[in-house]
DNA sequence: CCTCCCGTCAGCCGATCGGCTGATGCGAGG
DNA sequence: CCTCGCATCAGCCGATCGGCTGACGGGAGG
């Protein structure tokens, strides 16, 4: 059986880099851009009005509710979002996914990469460029779930009163050394290298009582 | 017309206070002693059978749920609770005027700063024995309510991030020097010492976004 | 007009931190 | 038995932090 094209929606603040995608794809008789949204707002709007089977969502979106906004609410209608945006940190990978994206593609990947890409996606299938796949195993790694220690949650405890080595060492009975030695690990699995950080990270992940 | 008398309930685990104050508030024709509990449990539970003006707590009631549990429970009842204790340290002051009380009276008080003080509370005017009401007043200054200033969020955005102090100044494009100043300024406010101690505070305020 | 608050900046100094390398003891599990 | 994870400890060193004192300009409010 011939099955119908999968129809997708672009969204980029960048009319240039519409066109390009539209150029690209057009070269693809089983995808079909169903249309185009230069914002946040006309993303969600289109999407709801369009149903495509795959939105294409950029991160970067100039003013208005930015792309991880837009993803989070085209992705809870049940609309697939494959990001496509150029920047692979940490923070906006982690944000996107949570956001419910169902895959994130660098636009340094080769085209072919993008038309699996997307019909993977209109499945609902995940596709990750490799250098996010590999930061997303590192997120995998320790950081997604931290498992502390015992004895290391004592020390971040303590840690997050603002103690300074020498009182968290009397306060549990050790020497500073094992204290920095826990510390060290603590910064480890939390991904930080800062006592703030750890805090940070440890009241966010609400690691503490 | 004559207002009918105050109907009020004593709560204090000393029966020589409950008979100290039952021989004082005998004088006052307006003021009616409607009962008296030795506990917590029985403050609560009669409180809710008689539904007095005003009940009259200690803040230490011995074993069992404490003056201060027992004030949050009955004040939650739309009861005024006066409470009339010994000590007036930041943290029981703290901790009553949360619960809900309506006024905060020290033993050594006079008489008829008492009555006059039933009589408000009975209204639900607030009575605080001078002592009282200067530490509240200084708690509102500064520590009750830590008002950091938009730059100092700036500051303690960042330092959440586990930034250290060269990287806060690039981030804001300020000289090292004033993030220093701008950190000790929230060390202050928020009554920590350490940039861990100040996450945390934030984090457990909701400081930042 | 003068004062107070805010934000900016400087330099100094001792205390603390964070990274590193390396070591010991102990219990669980293969 | 031997390995691995966990907890413990030591010393070194450069970088950073926190406290302190002092200063300046601008805006708000008395």
């Amino acid at each position: 059986m011939t099955e119908a094209a999968v129809r997708i929606l672009l969204c980029d603040d960048h009319a240039v880099v519409r066109a390009g995608l539209l150029a690209l794809l057009g070269s693809e008789p089983d995808i079909e851009v169903a249309g185009e949204a230069g914002t946040g707002e006309e993303a969600v709007a289109m999407a709801a009005k369009l149903r495509p089977d795959v939105v294409l969502m950029d991160l970067q979106l100039g003013p208005g509710i930015d792309g991880v906004e837009a993803t989070r609410s085209i992705s809870a209608t049940g609309i697939h979002v494959l990001v496509l945006t150029t920047y692979d940190t940490d923070a906006d990978i982690a944000r996107a996914i949570a956001a419910g994206a169902t895959g994130y593609l660098l636009k340094a990947e080769r085209p072919e990469e993008l038309f699996t890409a997307i019909r993977a996606a209109a499945q609902g299938r995940t596709t990750l460029s490799p250098p996010v796949a590999s930061r997303v195993m590192n997120q995998m790694r320790g950081a997604a779930r931290p498992t502390l220690t015992a004895r290391e949650l004592d020390i971040l405890g303590q840690l997050a009163q603002g103690l300074g080595n020498r009182d968290i060492a009397r306060a549990l009975f050790i020497s500073q050394a094992t204290v920095k030695t826990h510390l060290g690990r603590i910064y480890d699995k939390l991904g930080v290298d800062t006592r703030a950080g750890a805090v940070a990270v440890a009241k966010e992940q609400r690691l503490l009582p």
